[in-house]
DNA sequence: TGTACATCAGTGAACGCGCGTTCACTGATGTAC
DNA sequence: TGTACATCAGTGAACGCGCGTTCACTGATGTAC
C-alpha cells in the first residue's frame, strides 16, 4: 500500500531515523505499532492479538504503547483507521479517469474484493464495529470519505440519503467480498464478480 | 427457534429432567452449554467468551465441557451448528408454499436479513471460520443444508457449479445482512430490502 | 428380583500462562533566557 | 553560544486476573448374570 501517505497521516514528526535500534526515544514508535499491530493481525487474528505482543514486535517495554493508544481498542482504531484510509485510496485509485458511472462502479468493485482478499486481517478488523472506538474522528474520516468514493459511481436514483442503487451496489459487492473471505466464493476467479456483477441493475 | 429441533438434534438421551439442580449427573449438560455459550455471546460477544463463564452459567465446574466438547472451538462449533440449523429452518419455512422461484427468492432474502439481526451474535459466529472447526460433519451438514435452501429458489443459469445468479442473488443479501448489522444500513427497514432485491436481475 | 461391577459424567483444587495496567523512575529533547 | 529546566517518551518490575487444562477422585447409572 502507500506507506509515504500512512507515515504522513499517523507519524507527523519527522521521519524517523532508519536505524532506531538502541536508541532511548524510538523516534516512531506510533507508526511502529501500527505497522506491529497489523501483522500480528495478519498473523494470528484478532483473537492472537496483544498489546503486549505489539510492544514486543516494536522493541519497546510493555507500557509503551499506552503512551500513544491508552488501551488496545486505541491501537485497533488506529490499524482500522489506516486500513480504510488504504481501502478509499485503492477504489480512487481504480476509477480515475474512467468516464461512465457503470464502467467505475465495477472498476470500484472488482477494487473492494481484491483489497478484501489482499488485506483480510485489516478488512476483518475495519468491520468489527464491536473492538473500535467508532467515534475516533481519524478512523470515521477515513471510512465515510472511501465509502463515499465508492457511492459516487452509484445513480442517483433520486430517492434522497437511503438510496435503493447505492444499497443494492454496495451490499452485492461487500457480500462478494465477505463470501470470498468466508468460505463459499475463496477460490472463484476475477472474471467470476465481472460475471455477478452484470447482475446489477442500477438505472 | 426450534427448540424441539435442536434438544433432540443435540441431546439425544431422553428429555433431561425438570429439575437438574442439585443432582451430580446434569443429564443435559451438553444442551445446556450450548444454551448458556449463545446467551454469552449475546451479551459480550466473541471476545468475552470463555469456557469457564460457560460451565459457571450451566452450574457445572469447570473442567466439565471438556467431557463433552473438548475445547473451546469444539463448543463454538456445536453452538455455530444450531445456528445454521435454524438458519436453514427460517429459510426454509420462508418459501415454504410459494410458487415462483423470484418470489420464494425475495421471501428468503428477507428471512436471511431477519435472521442475521434477530441473532446478530449468532450469525456472526456462523460465518467466524477461524474459530469453528469447518470439517465438523454436524456443522457442515447444516451449513450446506441451509444454502442448499437459499440455492434453491435461484434460477439455474446453466453454468454448473459455479452459478452467477446464484453468487449474485447470496451476496446481495449477505451483503445486505452485513451492512445492516455493521452499521451503515443498521436501522435500514424491511422495505427498503425489498428495493434493493428489486435490483437484482437473475434470469 | 438382587447384586457386582464397569462405565460414564462431573468434581474441585491446582498449575502455569499471558495478559492489561500501575508506578516510580530515567533518559532524551527542545525551548527560554 | 551556553545553560537551566520543563516536558515528553519510554523503562522495567510488579500486581492481580481469568483463563484453559490437568489430575486423582467420586457419585450415579445401567448392564450382566
Amino acid at each position: 500500500m502507500n506507506d509515504d501517505l500512512n507515515s504522513v497521516k499517523f507519524n507527523p514528526e519527522p521521519a524517523p531515523e532508519e536505524s532506531a535500534k538502541g536508541r532511548y526515544h524510538h523516534g516512531g514508535l506510533r507508526a511502529a505499532l501500527i505497522e506491529a499491530g497489523a501483522q500480528l493481525l495478519a498473523e494470528r487474528g484478532l483473537e492472537g492479538f496483544s498489546l503486549r505482543e505489539c510492544a514486543r514486535r516494536a522493541g519497546v517495554s510493555p507500557a509503551a504503547p499506552a503512551h500513544h493508544f491508552g488501551d488496545a481498542r486505541g491501537l485497533l482504531t488506529a490499524i482500522a483507521a489506516r486500513g480504510f484510509a488504504e481501502f478509499g485510496a485503492a477504489l480512487e485509485a481504480a476509477q480515475a479517469g474512467l468516464s461512465t458511472r457503470s464502467i467505475r462502479l465495477r472498476a470500484q468493485g472488482r477494487a473492494y474484493v481484491r483489497f478484501a482478499r489482499a488485506n483480510r486481517a485489516i478488512f476483518d478488523l475495519m468491520w468489527r464495529s464491536a473492538v473500535l472506538n467508532q467515534a475516533d474522528p481519524e478512523l470515521r474520516r477515513a471510512a465515510d470519505s472511501a465509502f463515499a468514493t465508492l457511492l459516487s459511481a452509484v445513480p442517483d436514483s433520486g430517492q434522497g440519503k437511503r438510496n435503493p442503487n447505492a444499497a443494492a451496489a454496495w451490499a452485492l459487492v461487500h457480500g462478494y467480498a465477505r463470501l470470498a473471505l468466508d468460505g463459499p466464493l475463496e477460490d472463484a476467479p476475477e472474471t467470476f464478480l465481472d460475471q455477478v456483477l452484470e447482475r446489477l441493475t442500477v438505472s
